[in-house]
Parts: structure tokens; C-alpha cells; sequence
DNA sequence: TAGATTGTTAATCGATTAACAATC
DNA sequence: TAGATTGTTAATCGATTAACAATC
């Protein structure tokens, strides 16, 4: 009774992290005309150790060579692969404040795959106005919208308090990833991921590391 | 020949990161009137361990008490002490485009004490034009400004090309510490803190989190 | 008092780094 | 060939979790 492995092998999270990293530097270098790149360079400007840098790209499918160091066109396809950005990521983005006009106007962000299709906000004052190209939703419109079976990601830029509501509302519509911009924790089901971009907290940290010195 | 220990505790970076939080919480305890609040409790709403939790409070000045926890309001003092928040941290914006427009009239952060007292950028077009309550200021007035020697933190939200330079800028003017929003790895000497927020990345990290089920 | 909850020590887990044989 | 650089294993480091005596 034989077990046939299906090498799907897991990436760790801290690897995950980086990976987007190391496909923007590749892109760069490629841009450049660079056409090798060794791990020890690779961690100088991405500011790991070279050690680090070989264990990360040892999960992606795509092999180095000894004394020459890793092609950056090879590195590319193989981080762009795995990374999944030959497809759009299609994104709706929650709460039209200051920070959330600033998301859906961000050109850097269509330019690298993921597409804002849909801007909401639960305050009436708000909802029908234009912002950039898009005219702002009541979040009654967000379950139908989802519904279609387009939506990779939600966008929760709303005020503390009111961010369960909303990831409680786009997890039931349906939504598999939430990128939480607010201070608050979310509780969600296993099912659904969540990454976390908390500037208020960041720079908190940085204060407190400028001042204990 | 006795040793005097100056019982400067270093605190951890991942600690750090979490105090915050904690922060943020126990206010939010005070305002609604609660009282007390186990680990247990902080742990469930913050989605940590117990363990963690008492681990974390155990490095700054405050002891909690058998059987009851810790009281919402000496929690609140003694985080709010150890995070030196009662003194407004300085912050300078550079980089005038959608994104550090959103961050210079983002309220919430004023409300936190962090006062953004300038914003620059290098585009002839947008320099002394209005955002907010600012004029957008040329590259060159930002050394004198530093010089004076109240400024805490630059926030760095320029194109990706460009983070270096103007991270050398801000050192070479005397900044300490820098909060980078670009996709950039910033090479700055130590005396000089670094927190990175960097959306496109997390939004990647998710993305291949949301796919890979 | 009995029981709940802390503070702290020890054990576990995972991530980073070092080391080095394989190899181009 | 000699030397540089990879891929991978083993060692180290640090962070998280478990456990439990102290204690209110």
C-alpha cells in the first residue's frame, strides 16, 4: 500500500511575507537589464541575510546556479507564478474616509493587478457621491455585488468600531480575504484570512523606538 | 566593587508592537465603564494567548491582582506612560500624492497625538499648493525645518525610486526615525528607527492567502 | 475557605543564521 | 582547475505557549 505524495509543499507565512519582495526586485533588476543576481546581493538590498534569501527561494520552483547566482527573468516568472499575478485581484473597498478615497484613487495599486470594482459607505451624506471614478455605494449593495462570485478581497478602511459590522457583512457576503486597515481586531472563521495594515499602531512603535534611546 | 543595575528593562520588538493595542483597548474598557479585565479577556478580544498577554504586561510598570485582573484605568496609565503618550510625537509628510494627501488630513492620527507640522514634496506643480490644512512645501525647506529639532518622525510616501533619497535627506537633516510607506527597503544607519507599512505587499500576502485554499 | 487569576519559569515551537558539501 | 555560489542540513536564537506555585 504505497502513498503517493502530493508535494504540496506548505509555505511558512514569514516566507510569504517576503516573496512579493524579492518578485519586485526582480522586476526592477530585469527592467535594468540585469541578467544574474547572487543571494549575497539579493540580501544586501533587500536588507535579509544571503542565508535567508537562499532558504525563501528554495520553495519556489526554480533553481539557482552555482557561481552565476539566479536569473533575474527566471526569478520573475517563477515568484510571479507562485505569487499569482497574471491575474487580476479583484477588490471592494469598505469605508470612503480619507484613507479609502486615497486606496481607490491609488493608480499603483490597479497597475500591480489588484482592482478596486466598488466603493462603500454606511453614511447617507457620502453614498451616491463620486470619488476618483467611482460613485460611492450604501453597503445594502455590497451582498449582490459579491454575490457574483468575483470578489477575491475586501478593503476595511471604516472607523474602529465599526469594522466587525463590516467584516461579519462581506465574510456573509461571501468575501475569503479581508485587508483590515483599522485599529480593531477581527474575529473571522477559519475559512477566511486576514491581513492586517495598521498605521496608527506603526507609528506608535517607531515613537516609542525614536524616544528609548 | 558592587554593580548598580540600572533596571532599564529592554523591551522586545514583538512586545512593542503589541502594546499598543493594549493600549487602545483599556481605553476603550475605561470609556465603556468597565472596571477590571483578566488576560483571558484581553487575550479573547485581542486574539492572543492568556499567556501572552500576562508575558507582555509583566515588561511594563503595573501588576494585576489575584483573582480580579487588571484595573482598566491603572492598565490605561501605566501603557499610556510606558508608550509616552502624553507628548505629541512631530511628524513630517513627504510625498504629496493620494496617498500622503489621505495621511496629512487623516484626523485620527492628530487625535492620537501625532501632529504632522509639514508637507513636501518634489513636484514643482504641486509645491505650494493646498492640502488640507497645509501648503505643500519644496524639498529644500525641509532641512531647515528639522534644524529646529522638534521633529520626531518623517513619513516617507513618495514613489518607490525615489524612498532612498529622501530617506537620506531626512537623516542628513537629523530625523531619527522613519516611517516608510513604499514597497523601497530603506538602508539607513542605526541610530535611525525604521517601520515599514507597506499596503501593496500585504494586499499580495493575501491575495496568495485567499488563492492557495 | 475555595477558587480564580496572576507572575514567572520551563518547554515548545518556528524562524533565522551558520556551515559546508555539491557543483558550475 | 580553482573559486564562487548554490541548496540543504544542523545549530542558534527568540517568541510563544504551557504549567504551576503564589496570592487575593
Amino acid at each position: 500500500m504505497e502513498k503517493i505524495e502530493l508535494e504540496t509543499v506548505c509555505i511558512p507565512v514569514s516566507v510569504i511575507r517576503r516573496l512579493p519582495r524579492y518578485l519586485t526586485e526582480a522586476q526592477r533588476l530585469c527592467q535594468e537589464g540585469v541578467e544574474w543576481v547572487s543571494s549575497a546581493i539579493l540580501a544586501k538590498t533587500l536588507g535579509l541575510t544571503s542565508s535567508t534569501v537562499r532558504q525563501d527561494l528554495s520553495y519556489i520552483d526554480f533553481k539557482g546556479i552555482s557561481k552565476r547566482g539566479y536569473s533575474a527573468i527566471g526569478l520573475e516568472t517563477a515568484l510571479a507564478r507562485t505569487l499569482g499575478v497574471d491575474r487580476d485581484v479583484v477588490c471592494l473597498l469598505v469605508g470612503a474616509g480619507n484613507l479609502g478615497r486615497a486606496l481607490s484613487m491609488h493608480e499603483g495599486f490597479a497597475r500591480q493587478g489588484f482592482k478596486i470594482v466598488g466603493v462603500f459607505d454606511n453614511n447617507p451624506a457620502i453614498v451616491g457621491k463620486k470619488i476618483g471614478r467611482f460613485t460611492v455605494q450604501g453597503m445594502d449593495d455590497i451582498a449582490p455585488h459579491v454575490a457574483a462570485g468575483t470578489v477575491d478581497i475586501g478593503i476595511i478602511s471604516v472607523p474602529h468600531d465599526a469594522a466587525q459590522d463590516v467584516a461579519d457583512l462581506l465574510i456573509k457576503a461571501g468575501v475569503r480575504g479581508l485587508l483590515n486597515m483599522t485599529t480593531a481586531h477581527l474575529q473571522v472563521p477559519e475559512t477566511v484570512s486576514v491581513v492586517d495594515v495598521r498605521i496608527l499602531l506603526s507609528l506608535r512603535e517607531l515613537a516609542y523606538r525614536v524616544r528609548s534611546r
